[in-house]
This record gives structure tokens, sequence and C-alpha cells, in this order.
DNA sequence: CTAGACCTTTGATCAAGGTCCAGAGTCAAG
DNA sequence: CTTGACTCTGGACCTTGATCAAAGGTCTAG
């Protein structure tokens, strides 16, 4: 194994995650990534660590957290010297969340079906209840 | 029945889909909303036709559709024959991406689960698994 | 008639999450 | 050494989906 300081340039760490060299200086200022070690000239300088955790966050954001709670969740990481009860009521709270969200799209996910299943997606017009969510229905209001 | 026009100012349109003014304006300058008629004054004067439309676009916003994407449906929408089948196979589209969604949470849920379950809550930081997972995951990659 | 609510427009601002650019320095290959 | 690709900083700009402000015109109740 040859796992020590491979010392990646920002293009290569780029490359390697898929991500915008721009977006990974994005991150740097946001606190999302630590600040790399620099070489001489200044060029930032990354170790593969950085690549699992440019990962992390190009998946959490994928999953609809935003890049506050990946901070958030980053921390919890940092946290290892305050204590693993820090840690672990984070990552409860967190869950709560990710929980609450799940809900929340469900009831999305089940109106929209609704809608979708009552739907014959063809004949008239009338017959589709998406369509007549759009026009005739305020004789009631 | 007295539903010829209605003529509602815009604040009372705002007020009866519960919308604010400037967005309903945001929305006309988009292209959600058709241009009204106006008054000699120039002051909006809607019919309750836009009270649905309007109440659509927000059902559509709330089911996750994008205004990009409701602008979609609603020019669908007005090619009604064969718009029809289009809408339908928009909103699948969505439903699609929303039960994918879930699905990723779920799995996000679950692992986030085992892991608080698993963690003491105390003890040294290598007895978290949470840690552990945060930090070590390149591994596999 | 007048106050005060309501309406008009243009244009600024916000938050999130980037994206792009200029001008300068650096690195690797030939 | 030169060339071309790469990187640096700082700041301007973009998109989405609004929201607000300023300066003025209109409408309605008393």
């Amino acid at each position: 194994m040859n796992t020590q300081t491979p010392s990646l340039t920002i293009g290569a760490l780029a490359k390697r995650v898929g991500v915008a060299i721009d977006t990974i200086r994005y991150y740097e200022r946001e606190g999302l990534l630590p600040e790399p070690q620099r070489r001489a000239s200044g060029y930032r300088s990354y170790g593969d660590g950085t690549v699992a955790q440019l990962r992390f966050i190009r998946r959490a954001k994928d999953l609809g957290f935003t890049l506050e709670e990946i901070r958030e969740l980053l921390a919890l990481s940092a946290d290892r010297q305050r204590g693993v009860k820090a840690v672990k009521q984070r990552a409860e709270t967190r869950l709560a969340a990710i929980e609450q969200r799940i809900v929340e799209l469900q009831r999305v996910r089940d109106g929209l079906a609704q809608l979708v299943a009552s739907c014959p997606g063809h004949g008239k017009p009338e017959a589709c209840p998406i369509l007549r969510a759009l026009s005739d229905d305020e004789v009631s209001a």
C-alpha cells in the first residue's frame, strides 16, 4: 500500500470526485473542507482522506441535505474530543430530522400517486384530474 | 350562477388563494399566469379561472414540481387533447423521482439508526461506530 | 375632500449553491 | 527556455423563487 501523502492537486481531486475546482474552493470557504496543506508555491495539496470527505459531502448533498446540515454532520466527527455522548445526541437529532423528511416526502408521493392513478392517460381532458385541477374547480369556492 | 367577470383585484386574488401579491406578479412575469385584463386605471382584473390556475400552481409546487416544470405542465394543458397523455407522463416521472428519493433517504435513515443503536453513548471514541463511519470509508473505494 | 388602503412600475435584495473571470504565478514536457 | 496547462486570489455574477422598497397613481369611506 502506498497511501501516504498522495498529494493531489486541486484539479486532480476535482477530477477524481467529479466536482468542479471552484466548488472545492467554495466548500473550503464554507468550512465543509478543511484548509489543505500548501506547497511552497501556494498550491493546495490534498491527501486522500479529502477524497473520502468530498465524496461524503456529495453523497449527502444528493440525498437532499443542505450544506449547512452537512457541515453539522461533519462537525460530529470533529466532536471526537468532546465525547461520544455529544456525537450520539447529534446523530439522534439528525435521525429524527431524516425521518420527518421521509414522512413529508411520503405525503407528497401519495398525493401525486393518487392524481396519477386516477388519470386514464388518454381521452377527454375532463377525465384527467390533473388537468381538472387546472381549470374548472372554482365553482365550489 | 354569476360566474361572469368576477373581477378580482390582485389583492383579493392573493387573499383568496393565500399567496402574496408579489408572488402573483412574479408568476405573471414568469409566464405561469396569463396577463390579466386591466381596468382603466391599470389595475389587474382577474376572473375566477385564475383562482383555479393559481391554486393549481401552488398544489403542483407543493408536490415538488419546480416552476419550470409547472410552466411546462401549463403549456401542455393548452393543447388539451394530447395534453392528457403528456401531463400524466410528466407526473409519473416526477413521482418516480420522489419515490427514488424516499428509498435513498430510507437507506440513510437505516444506516444512521443502526449506528445510533450500536453506539454506547460513552467511552472511547473508538467504541463509537458513528465516528468510525464518518472517518473511515475511503478504504473500499 | 381627504386619509388611508390599495395598486402601479422598476429595480434591489435575499439565501443557497455555486460559477466564472482577470491577472498573476507555477509546473512539466520538449 | 519556452510553451501550455495548471493554480492562485478576490470578487463579480448566476439561478431559483420569491420578497421588499421607492415613488407615485387610484379608490373608497366618512
